[in-house]
DNA sequence: GTTTAGCACTCAGGGGAGCTGAGTGCTAAA
DNA sequence: TTTAGCACTCAGCTCCCCTGAGTGCTAAAC
């Protein structure tokens, strides 16, 4: 059953007024807003008919609307304008894209805090990275007791680890070890790393010491961490400035959810969705997030590492304006780490897509 | 002036019941708190007595006694009762400890982040590395146009970068700039790392691509940000809880502050202290802090790198407690990591030091 | 049939007024 | 010097009323 013109622009008069200003929307405002050629009273039949197909609702008889979930569903499928960003915003986008990328380690954290400021809500960022493998191996022999292994991982970063023991061996050794890791341990993942192939290769290599296996030990400590993922949030700090978190109980709960990042591994399970994805309120699965709204963005990095970037705020939030800058962050992102190193000009499209509720 | 005995274990009485409860004391609790064999009239003298000498202060009239800044001074100098940490607590310490020393460079987040989950205050950690030299230099070449840079640095740390280039070089090259790097520019500060150093480097190598100016680049780059400070701070979702807090326009600004990172490293400026540094509202330089305390504990790494780690709170906080657990972890974290890799067993005194307040 | 004007009704939020109780300061007696 | 007693103060709570924004409904107008 669709909607008629004139109910639509209401809904959607109701919806961005309410966005701006957390409060409930009277007839007489959305009169204005919507420059609509009818009087309050036609408005209020109109009002009370979305409120019926639940759209709207009250918060008390005699104050005015206020969207439903349902309603910003609605409003998000099908009303919302797309927003363009300033030059201004995806300026500062770009360079702070093209800044950032240098430390690939860092980046998440980077793009989770330019999320945040842009946005001014809290922001989260996520990476999955696929499993990795090793691509090429080096030990380097420092002195007796020391030594250092560099890992070159299959998505170009280089991971290493000091080693010192308490007993000293020779620099052919470590040669020795070093190509034999070359040749057992490149271009295999976590599950290949057996005690079977740890022994064969101590034997190739005449190590008595025990070498082999610390060394063993850090590859397979970093494959396996490589594909646990990590969470970031940043801006917390700006839930307090919502109308909607004064209670500092409520903010409270919020941001203890946020902060504990094994929380967030969850919502990026959400898996393959379009562009960008809108959960609103009670459509999330989470208890703590049913009166919040999240938005999220995913890039895929080159490697087949993906990541989500996604913004935590109000169900009234500002859907368009959030929706299109996280597109354009999560689209300039996998562009420069998957492709070349120019940055990103024209994006594409935004789409959005998100559970529809019941009727 | 000495307070007279029965003075201070009212002094103590009221900042300790302040402590817990966060209202003003009155004569009557106070009588039972510290088990005076005197009436309710009798500290009422005593109590009006402290708060001419400016130890004590009154909400309004007709209401119980708050301390004063130099009254939680005196308290944290003279009254404080050292607080013993349960076998428990200085197990989930040492464990902590331990298990996360592994990655000195994630050790400052995951300390701070126990001391906030201990103390259930926010907390911060700040690092400040003595300036960094270069212990070990080495090139490792993969292929035509890319290769590694390793550096061990001398606080046994180990920084790397994959270099990629659009032109090809060939493997002497980077056997060359490897050596000439390792003997140029191993056991160098920052500022030694000159123009002329590299363009010297560069003729000395053949080398006509501009390779050392990218490497020389790394290597400023490291050197730099290893004195750069890194600061952290966990557990902000802890204001909240706190009664002090409840109006969000206060913890809002006080978050805001503690989420800029800069901020920070200007606190860790309060140079060597013995062990466990208090400051107390109005004592803090800052304005953002003059109505909250902070207590500092520093610790030092083997090579000289130092490390601060504190906790922001009420100046209702719970001083004895949190002093205790910071020094705790300091001590640790110093036998840790300057010495060998046994775990603390017992520690030394807690000291504290703060500015006296005048009178 | 749709739109409009008019009117009675509702209710959140703000601004006193008044009460309560914890706690004080002072005085006079022990 | 300590204590008991008493009058006084004042934050915080509750109760109450008022105001104004906004509604729903009805009857007339288009």
């Amino acid at each position: 059953m669709d909607l008629s013109e004139r109910k639509k622009k209401i809904l959607r008069a109701v919806v961005e007024e309410y966005i701006e200003t957390a409060e409930p929307v009277g007839s007489k405002t959305i009169k204005v807003r919507a420059e609509l050629d009818c009087s309050s009273a036609t408005i209020r039949n109109e009002l009370s008919a979305l409120s019926e197909l639940g759209y709207l609702e009250q918060p008390h008889t005699s104050a005015g609307r206020i969207p439903t979930a349902k309603g910003y569903r609605l409003y998000v499928n099908e009303l919302m304008r797309e927003r363009q960003l300033s030059l201004e915003e995806t300026e500062t986008i770009n360079s702070a894209l093209t800044a950032k990328m240098a430390e690939l380690d860092k980046l998440i954290s980077h793009v989770g805090q330019m999320a945040s400021e842009l946005t001014s809500y809290p922001s989260l960022a996520i990476s999955t990275p696929a499993p990795a493998t090793i691509k090429r191996f080096d030990l380097i022999y420092i002195d007796a007791n020391t030594f250092i292994v560099v890992l070159l991982m299959s998505s170009d970063t280089v991971k290493n680890k000091l080693v010192h023991l308490p007993f000293s061996f020779n620099e052919t050794l470590i040669t020795r070890l070093s190509a034999l890791f070359n040749a057992n341990f490149t271009g295999i993942t976590e599950d290949k790393v057996t005690p079977a192939l740890i022994n064969s290769t101590e034997r190739a290599a005449g190590d008595t010491m025990g070498l082999t296996s610390v060394i063993a030990g850090f590859v397979l400590e970093t494959l396996t961490a490589a594909h646990g993922s990590g969470a970031v949030v940043s801006g917390e700090a700006n839930l307090l400035k919502l109308p909607e978190f004064q209670d500092p109980e409520k903010a409270h709960k919020l941001m203890r959810y946020l902060s504990d990042t094994a929380n967030l591994s969850a919502l990026q399970s959400a898996p393959d969705f379009g562009d960008v994805k809108v959960l609103i309120g009670p459509e999330n699965a989470v208890e703590e997030l049913r009166d919040s709204s999240v938005v999220l963005a995913s890039y895929s990095l080159g490697d087949n590492t993906r990541g989500v970037i996604g913004v935590v705020g109000p169900t009234r939030m500002d859907y368009s304006a959030v929706a299109a800058k996280l597109s354009y962050i999560a689209q300039g992102l996998s562009k420069l780490l998957g492709g070349g190193t120019t940055p990103p000009a024209g994006f594409g499209k935004l789409m959005i897509k998100g559970e529809d509720l019941d009727v």
